[in-house]
Order: C-alpha cells, then sequence, then structure tokens
DNA sequence: TTAGATATGGACCATAAAGTCCATAACTCC
DNA sequence: GGAGTTATGGACTTTATGGTCCATATCTAA
C-alpha cells in the first residue's frame, strides 16, 4: 500500500502527484488517506523514510561479506548502480535523489532524512573499504573514510547524469576511472 | 526578465511553480507571458536553456588558460563547486540538477538538453586535463576523456549530497580525494 | 495626426487541487 | 447478536491553477 504511493511520488515527483493519484494508486478513499497519515506532506515522509531505510538496509545487504571480496563487492556494486541508472526502463532514477532534489531546500524534515541517508551510505562504503585496506587490496596509507565519501560523489553523479540518459558505457567508465585511482597496496617486488 | 522566471523555477520547482507566481516576479501580465512563450512549458524550456548556455560558458572561461595552471584550475573550479554546494545561502542548488530530476524522466526535451550540457561540461573537463597531461602534470598514460567523466560524476554528486546539507569539509574532501587518484607523471629521480 | 498593427493587463473560465465532513460499513468485545 | 467504536469512501467546499479572450494601450510609419 506505501509502495503505491511511493511509485506515484517516484514517477511524478511530489508536487506533480495529486491526492486523487494517490486515491486511484493505492485504492483508498480519501478519508482513508486523510486519517492514517494526515495529510500528502506526512505521507511523503513516510513514504520517503521507507525508501531511505529499505535503501541503506539493501546496500549494507549487498556489501556484506568476508575481507578477501570486498572492495571487488565495492566495485560491483557502483557498477550495478551505473548499469541501472543508464537503463531507460529505469528512467525515474532514485527516489532519494528526487525527493531531496524537489524538496531538501524547502523542507527540512526530508533534507535531514536524506543527509543520515547519505552519510549512512557512506558508512556501508567506508566499511568496505576498511575491509578491503584490511586484506591488503588498499595500501595501508589509505584513507577510507574519505575514498568512501568520494565513491559516494560519484556514486549520485552516476545518478544525476543517468537521469538525463547518459549511456551506460560512460557511466561504468566513470566507476571504472575512480576505481583505477584507488591507492593500491604496493607491490612487492622480489 | 528571464532572470526573474528562472528564479521562480529554481526555488520552487517547475510544477510547483504557477503562472501567477511567474507573473509576480516578472511583472508582465498574462497575456504577455502567453503571447511571448506560449505557455509553461515553453517558457521552461526557454529558461532551462538560457541556464545551461550560461553554466557552460562560465565553466570553460574558469578553466581556460595556458598549459601550465590547467589542473590547478580545474581543481579550484571543482573545490569551488563544493564550497558553493555546502553554502546554507546556495541551499537552491544547481537548475541544471533541479530541472533534471523533476523532468527529464517525462519530457524528452529537457533530457535532451541535460544530457547535452553535461557533456558539454565533461569536454571541458576533457580538454583541461589534456592541457594538463601536456604539461606533464598528468602522466602520459592518463585517459583525459574516462579522467574527465569520472571527475563530472564527482561534480554532479557535490550537487546532490549538497542539497540535503553536507557539510564543506566532506564536500571538499571528495574533490581533495578523487585529485589525489589522478595519475600524476612519475617523478624522476636523479 | 492617424490608420493599422502589435503588445499588454487582467477579467474570466473550466478544471483540478487539497482538505473537510458525514453517512455508512466493518470490526470488537461482551 | 448487538452496542460501541473505529475505519472507509466519496460527496462537497473552497481555493488555486493553467489557459483564453478581449478591451485598451502602445508602437510604427506615412
Amino acid at each position: 500500500m506505501l509502495r503505491a504511493a511511493r511509485d506515484q511520488f517516484w514517477n511524478k515527483g511530489y508536487a506533480a502527484t495529486s491526492m486523487d493519484d494517490l486515491m486511484q494508486a493505492t485504492g483508498l478513499g480519501k478519508g482513508s488517506l486523510y486519517g492514517a497519515f494526515g495529510d500528502k506532506h506526512q505521507l511523503f515522509l513516510k513514504v520517503f523514510d521507507a525508501y531511505c531505510v529499505g535503501s541503506v538496509e539493501s546496500v549494507k545487504k549487498a556489501l556484506e561479506g568476508p575481507d578477501a571480496g570486498a572492495l571487488e563487492r565495492l566495485r560491483q556494486h557502483l557498477l550495478g548502480t551505473a548499469t541501472g541508472s543508464a537503463a531507460p526502463a529505469n528512467r525515474r532514477g532514485c527516489l532519494l535523489s528526487r525527493g531531496t532534489s524537489e524538496l531538501a531546500a524547502q523542507d527540512a524534515q526530508v533534507a535531514d532524512r536524506a543527509l543520515e541517508t547519505f552519510r549512512a551510505l557512506e558508512d556501508a562504503f567506508v566499511r568496505c573499504l576498511e575491509q578491503a585496506r584490511a586484506h591488503g587490496d588498499l595500501a595501508p596509507h589509505a584513507d577510507p573514510r574519505k575514498l568512501g565519501a568520494m565513491l559516494l560523489a560519484v556514486q549520485r553523479g552516476l545518478e544525476a547524469v543517468g537521469k538525463a540518459g547518459m549511456d551506460e558505457a560512460t557511466l561504468r567508465g566513470m566507476v571504472e576511472t575512480a576505481f583505477e585511482g584507488l591507492p593500491v597496496a604496493a607491490k612487492r617486488r622480489r
């Protein structure tokens, strides 16, 4: 039920989604919607929050695993974002981006929730990079925090340019290039 | 006059901006607006297009110069984006991002214009990186195209997370980290 | 000055919006 | 099964919206 509302906001944006759209999408009457959520804005917050929770959860799940494959997991995850952001099917992009872009400037609740989510995504990246460093895939002097933040920027950038229709190869190339810049452990000469 | 309309769209978004807002902002009557632009959508396209032209132009201007300082110019430019995206004053972000996020999925004209603009920005970065390579600030094997694309992703990412209120230090750190990953010319030992 | 053309403002219209309200339906618990 | 309570749908109200239309103002050119 929240999923139907989410899809409406996701496809059309907040301002362009009317309560009638939401009624039709959810199959609920007006009284029920207002009774359960208060108003459009609160309903959006509920939906947005659920989306943020789900996003962070799924990223964490995708990145968790042993130290050995950590760097490769992260790489594959970002390549997946690239492919996903480019797919014409997925033209609506990401609700986190869309909601932030449309509302954050004038809605502190949305901005706060978005910031928290970005930080959580960054943290997930950072943890993965720490594992990679521990395993020796990353140089000992590498700074997982800074690298994680940088990769978050890349990921959000993929989203942004993907929505304009940038081709998949370019998006994947962005990820590859960012990864090529990571400080790898010095190769031992023997 | 277009500037007033632009600021409305910029501050409130496309759907949330009413023709009354535009009338009030521009000081024009309804007949004039419709007579001159057709409708709200066409007016937005005009505004959006002007914004894209202006953005590309100003980036090109900021990056142009001799080979010697090219890499540093690019670095400073991106650091400027970081600071600008973080500034609470500039909370509305960038109209290119906002418009793309809100409309690109359902409006091919906006998507096309945005894509063209992203490509132009990338090109400007690429040219700058070519200069840097020619001057020896970048390794001979560096691929300016791929690096430029990656930096574009970083830049758009700054925008995205900045709108959520991410702090300036983190944003600038993202840029610094991305630059630390660029392939520099091997240091000569003598 | 003036006839023709064009630009302008705002009254006006039909529609769609967010939100209220209430008669009824569906549950709960004895 | 029935009294009391809560959830539900949708008619309704008010306001705002995008867009049309036209009387008037302003310009142009001879």
